[in-house]
DNA sequence: CCAACCTATGTGCAGAGTGCACATAGGTTG
DNA sequence: CAACCTATGTGCACTCTGCACATAGGTTGG
């Protein structure tokens, strides 16, 4: 699929930030798939993210060394794959930090931009 | 690769905006993917785009509707593929903006979390 | 008790997008 | 005429996503 997004009609696709959005929320507080699933859709229903998508992303990073897990009983249900960030990945989502505010930047001129040829007459 | 983005070591890939910003090039002024190219990476010579990526995207916004383009001889060099913004691309363009808009304000509360947590002790 | 449901994790496949390298070609200049 | 700049485009390998499906433990109502 859209590597990133859908086309919703005349779409064009804008992308996520899915594994800064886990790091931070694992650094928060240590958790498994399901809720971290739970969590992170609900902070922008409007851009929902696959099931699937967040369990490959968690052990990509767990490969690359940001995370870690260990499985743990639940109280009732089955067992959890439960995360928690390591040296390595707080150090990531530093960069990420430094990363977003410049693409934060970024996107503040486009919007400038934008908005100064719109103003004189463009649309 | 990682549709999207380089790994550049500890890296996690955080993704660009190529084409809501070649729609805007070209509605600031027509010109063909040469002079893009150049355009487009002088804005942010940390994120330079492959020649062919730019062209690409180019051909699919094309097929999309959003510019059209016509050959067009070069005073001095070869021929030139000219684009020019449809009303279909102006469209595309203002819905980009209000994504934009929507990414921007998510980053903004990603990095209100994170400074919340920093300032607390985290880091 | 067992069917239905929620919790919980994961995979196979197709489609889309990128970087890298390469191909092609017109025009200018030393 | 070789080297270089302008100018456009493609093949390949790789990554990532969504969709659909598979698996499995535990709870609850009929």
């Amino acid at each position: 699929m859209t590597a990133g997004k859908i086309e919703d009609g005349a779409g064009i696709s804008l992308d996520k930030m899915i594994q800064p959005t886990l790091l931070l929320l694992i650094y928060k507080k240590p958790s498994h798939g399901y809720e971290l699933i739970q969590n992170y859709n609900a902070l922008d229903p409007t851009e929902m993210v696959e099931p699937g998508t967040i369990y490959r992303n968690l052990r990509r990073m767990e490969k690359e060394g940001f995370v870690l897990s260990k499985w743990e009983a639940s109280e009732s249900g089955p067992a959890r794959r439960q995360y928690e960030i390591t040296g390595k990945g707080v150090a990531a989502l530093q960069e990420a930090v430094h990363k977003l505010e410049h693409q934060k930047k970024q996107i503040e001129d486009f919007l400038d931009q934008y908005k100064k040829l719109a103003e004189r007459g463009g649309i």
